[in-house]
DNA sequence: GTGGTCTAGACCACC
DNA sequence: GTGGTCTAGACCACA
């Protein structure tokens, strides 16, 4: 896996997890990777895939038993749904919106582009 | 003006001048807020005013007379509309599109909060 | 049985032990579940269910017939009394008193909630 | 300051800050010292100073001026008032009062220590 | 100066 | 084996 400069790594992989649980690729009560483990798979420092696994289990997307390890939580789907909704919406579209109009760029052309895209299976 | 956590402020204030030279509210030649002002209207410290205007001179947007002040470059425009346009197109829209197909989100139902948005005159 | 994720569960479970012997449902010489028994019913490792009759037989609480199984010690209702106590007033209640203070709950507020409790069976 | 064994040195730091807001000992907007300035006098390591300040900010106790530091918030004292009474009445008291039919002890007689207690200033 | 992140390595309790 | 905490020291962006 390859980390941006600009992101701190332990959020990116965080969200690459929760994509895997949004995708439908992690289940519910599904193992995920020893945070040795991971640390080892990722070439990441134990501390930053244990920084992960902490803040997700913060929010309720995993679960720890004691001795034996992390879990993804039943409600992890859920969770993060809302959470990435209400962010994409509030947070993310009026800049979206605001950039279109700036670039003069219609909802339209962004539909055509969408649909390049997948064509292009950039997706 | 309010700032966001996760970037840095002057850049923050970049975008917000550059946004201003799109919309056509800031004009080729026309003069900038000295430093100064812009650090107590902003309530921002003078170094993080002043990182924003040397960043904006090195991108040939803001050019300086010295003693007088920072003016907008008459490439101005073309400089952001083509540096903003590259960006939102191979940066950014592929990660919005991966979002909207991860929230379920369609293309149809985007325009319709577009549509929405403009309505409520939050752009 | 639950567990609360702040303490050791093989804590948790002598704890519950204690309880039972203070209560009265368990008396002198009565002979408790076996270790495999209790780790299959509790959901719990074996070894974990081990550790807790191993440090309730230090204390004094259990003794051991090999072969057999582990049994109530005469002297255990008199043990866990007396540790209990000096536990709950040197160590417990100076926190507790301290919380309230700083919660501003008076102790006449604390025995109203005590009886509420006591009236809700949830005691 | 002096750290007991069981429980981590970040935790109890948090306690620590949460008494002097509940306390009135700090107040709304006032800056707290800085994380490495707090690290020396707790003879303790930055990143563990680091990580209290990051728990308190996650709830909302602090915020945090970019390249200046952490503040109280305003809301810190309704916050952490909220949170310590709903878990002393739903998840302490109970476990309280258990301990105190098991012991036998009236809550007359807490009452009674309640005020011996605070006679000696032990509180 | 401030916080934020990361690595390296260690020790511990617990399962 | 598992997670959890802590230290030590480094580097960076930002104000």
């Amino acid at each position: 896996m390859e980390f941006k400069d600009n992101q701190a790594i332990y959020l990116q992989i965080a969200d690459y997890f929760m994509d895997k649980v949004l995708s439908g690729e992690w289940k519910a009560d599904e193992r995920v990777p020893a945070v040795r483990e991971l640390a080892v798979s990722l070439e990441v420092n134990p501390n930053t895939a244990m920084r992960t696994y902490t803040i997700l289990q913060d929010k309720g997307v995993l679960y720890n038993k004691r001795g034996i390890g992390f879990f993804v939580a039943p409600e992890a789907f859920d969770i993060i749904f809302k959470m990435k909704k209400d962010e994409f919406i509030n947070k993310e579209l009026p800049g979206i919106f605001r950039t279109m109009d700036l670039l003069k760029l219609s909802p339209e052309e962004l539909i055509r582009l969408y649909n390049a895209f997948k064509a292009d299976g950039k997706l």
